[in-house]
DNA sequence: GGGGTCTACGATGTTACTTCGTAGATGATG
DNA sequence: CATCATCTACGAAGTAACATCGTAGACCCC
């Protein structure tokens, strides 16, 4: 998947902050119902329960999706078929690295804030993780 | 200061990530030439040595700074003043707040690929701070 | 009061996103 | 084979943020 981000909006949640409403809406279908190979018209359904939506709106959209490179898609018969790329959860990997990417560009001051907001609902694993890393950076400084 | 992110560029660095181009650049100017009050057109001025650009453009754009909070103005005789309403580094460190504050909605998994670069490269005073906001969280942690 | 300077307001253009309609291709069916 | 349903392609229209700038009107100074 060679998905890059182009436009976060941190104000919103999970997906939605990398991904445009609709968009997010989509993939949100996809990965909860669709695990297999689908249609336009099978993510129409999915939408249709929730709100009205022309059918054409949601070609566009998978169709916008499918050039970020977040579906594939294949010929099958005259319609397209369409595949997630990814699994939710490698997506949003993909976006907070991008992220992490973006922030040391940031002063190192900052990206210090960055770590006081994350470890400050670290899990006792992700505290150990830390720690391993500051003691192995401590190594190399100390014989540096 | 109550600089809220709506967009964010992860693509871009620095500044850029945070602010449109145009303003980014502005915000540039003030926080390296003009560390008091200033007018527009003394933003102007800064920004002609570089390129072409009119007088009203600035001013649009300072004061959508200004609305935006990262600008303070008032009015002195028939014009404006303004003047930077935080230093650079505080509005970075905002900003990357505001990013972590994102980022644990993305999966926390990833979050340890930023942690690794970051601290990969960490000097012992940060080290130092990185490791009581671990103490203090195992703290937190333990009395739970 | 004429000049110069300032702000307010709005017009224009771009990019991204959402929404949808229509046209044309094509497969299925009687 | 003609008709119908369904699909894609294309593009129009609307919103929002941004960049760019011109003009109109207020206002100070001499």
């Amino acid at each position: 998947m060679s998905f890059t981000l182009k436009r976060l909006r941190p104000q919103e949640t999970g997906l939605r902050a990398a991904l445009p409403d609709l968009e997010a809406a989509v993939m949100e279908v996809v990965w909860a119902h669709l695990p297999r190979a689908f249609t336009v018209r099978d993510v129409l359904h999915h939408l249709e329960a929730t709100r009205e939506i022309a059918y054409t709106t949601v070609m566009t959209t998978v169709d916008r999706l499918a050039q970020k490179g977040l579906l594939s898609r294949e010929t099958s018969g005259k319609a397209y078929v369409y595949r997630a790329a990814t699994g939710r959860e490698a997506f949003l990997d993909a976006v907070a690295r991008q992220m992490a990417a973006a922030a040391p560009a940031m002063g190192r001051a900052s990206a210090l804030s960055f770590l006081v907001e994350l470890v400050g609902d670290a899990d006792p694993e992700e505290l150990d993780r830390l720690q391993r890393l500051i003691d192995e950076r401590r190594r190399q400084l100390g014989g540096a």
